[in-house]
DNA sequence: GCGGTCTGCGCAATATTATTTCAGAAAAGA
DNA sequence: TCTTTTCTGAAATAATATTGCGCAGACCGC
């Protein structure tokens, strides 16, 4: 279970982590309002459970050659867990995929691709992933713009509604 | 332009902090092969540039108690730019919203959400997105599952190009 | 109320790390 | 070749992370 209760103070190191994950250990608990030590250790704490998951560097795809995102929208012809298993194994061994998530619908799949260029994108595309076994149709969406781009969770809405219930 | 050149090196740093953005200095350096000033000297470059645009703590919604992610697609009756652009704003003033992407093709913009039920998700959805200027339909789908979530790029890729290219 | 236990804090000490300084080696150009 | 530029790494210093420990408040059964 996500049992164990987090207080005011853990959901600011959560906020501020996720705001800035190199935040060091004294500034932020100078910012949350306890001591380094206590700090540290329940930063320590919110990643052993789970809370925290990661840390990484938000590094820009353009600025490295990447000028194309793309979001594809894949139905399969077979919904059965064993298919859904075996697109995802797949999907997570292209390193141009790198976000694959389920939904419910239509769609079975939403892939958010990224590719150096256009050549090497449709390439993946023809021979990967619409040749894949039991893919049925994909549709895709180039990326014009990205206007917000913030992944997590909105820590204002977790605490206008923790100050609601109590 | 982004024209400054990075070598070996950096691209390595990108790979290692994309990876794992809490590592220290004194880690990165080894695992790079070079000593901790220079490596130091190029992260603090890096980012300058913008090749590392932040740091994140990566935090598990459902652990915070945000069990709905939902991908919205989204058609709007005008695509002017100025009509563009204040849809834009509005997207990022929705908490809710975590992501908004503009695509090509039918679709105008895609939006990642997260919200912590479904009820909360569906008022956003009447009073907030679809009852919005210049909204001409929305298209959502609940995530049911996650399979593959790396956002940036795959350094697998940047390196065989390179080696490719010499 | 009174001890016992549990939890979490912060001080202080120590180990690591970040950062600056600086001199020297390799690459580029006249 | 000599200069200029650029980048490296050793050493010193500043800052930070981490550990150990004593203390205060909360909770519990008596």
């Amino acid at each position: 279970m996500t049992g164990a209760r987090l207080d005011e103070i853990d959901r600011k190191i959560l906020a501020e982590l996720q705001a800035d994950g190199r935040m060091t250990n004294v500034e932020l608990a100078r910012r949350v309002g306890i001591s380094a030590p206590p700090c540290l250790r329940r930063v320590r704490a919110l990643e052993e459970l789970g809370f925290i998951r990661s840390y990484h560097a938000k590094v820009e795809p353009r600025e490295l050659g990447f000028e194309v995102q793309v979001f594809a929208m894949v139905r399969l012809h077979s919904q059965s867990e064993k298919d859904l298993s075996a697109f995802e194994a797949r999907a997570r061994e292209w390193p141009l995929v790198r976000e694959c998530h389920m939904l419910n619908g239509e769609i079975d799949f939403i892939l958010k691709c990224v590719s150096p260029d256009l050549p090497t994108f449709q390439r993946f595309l023809t021979e990967g992933l619409t040749s894949a076994d039991n893919v049925a149709s994909v549709k895709t969406s180039l990326v014009i713009r990205c206007a917000k781009d913030e992944p997590g969770v909105p820590f204002d809405i977790v605490e206008s509604r923790a100050a609601a219930a109590s």
